[in-house]
DNA sequence: CCTTGACCCTGTAGCTGGTGCAGACCCTAC
DNA sequence: GTAGGGTCTGCACCAGCTACAGGGTCAAGG
């Protein structure tokens, strides 16, 4: 892992909304993927509140980043569990990548037939103040 | 509605499993919708069975049809609503079908971006095996 | 007549990926 | 001292089903 030049972790420790915050998600979701085992348990201050430091920051933004392509919790954990292991290899790694990627195709081929569909029905549809469309009776009688 | 040459609603009575086969669906599914209010109460026989007919068989179909071409539960009620109400205009089915096929080509120009800084980022993946991985770089550094 | 198996009934819990709320505590500033 | 923010826990909720438990019912076969 590359370190950023920022502090290291026990500089001043972040609170979990200043979590959220630095890594751009709910106080409430970090609780979630702690839960879920992605985030792990954090130390706590004398008042039992959470505390957390830059390779927290880190992880959170991975998490963020890593669902926002549209990778579901356990690819994540896949990922995050190489991280974590050390054992990780590029091999791996891209293997999950590129699963993801045929995944996402698949979704766009399928939205772009969907389109289609969509398009032929509403063109025979007169869009007139009339009781009766074409669209209706595609679907009823499809 | 324009009627099928099929037999007319009480001819033999459907149970749950046979209007579930016939829409391709699973029964659970129709008790769902019932509850969600797309699907009428149906008729009971004298040991508590819902009967259903072929109207049942065609709003069903109705529903299904809808949801593959990915409205939401509350898009297809609104459908059925009008369809219900006798005061259906193609005007009003044209307005919900072209505002869901804005969502898809949305979710679909989303769905290309994503391709491609999946398609980029792997392709900065090595693939070898090495424990360095530009994509977990890309993500955690992100 | 009895059993087997398929079906039906209801209520309820689970799934994913969070979001939000209640009720309690704590901490800081004014 | 008190107002406001923050934090803690546990829990309920969203879509859109799916599945299971624990019972009842029914038709066919032996």
């Amino acid at each position: 892992m590359r370190d950023t030049a920022a502090s290291p972790s026990p500089g001043r420790p972040l609170t979990r909304k200043g979590l959220a915050d630095r890594a751009g998600c709910g106080i409430e979701t970090v609780r979630y993927y702690e839960d879920a085992g992605l985030m792990p348990e954090p130390d706590r201050g004398p008042n039992g509140y959470r505390l957390y430091g830059e390779e927290d920051v880190r992880r959170l933004g991975f998490i963020g980043r890593a669902r926002r392509l549209g990778l579901t919790i356990e690819e994540v954990r896949g990922l995050l569990s190489l991280v974590d292991g050390e054992r990780i290899t590029c091999a791996e790694v891209r293997e999950t990548t590129l699963r993801h990627l045929e995944s996402v195709r698949a979704r766009i081929a399928e939205l772009r037939r969907l389109e289609r569909t969509l398009a032929d029905v509403s063109a025979r549809c007169s869009g007139e103040q009339v009781p009766d469309c074409a669209v209706i009776d595609a679907l009823m009688d499809g």
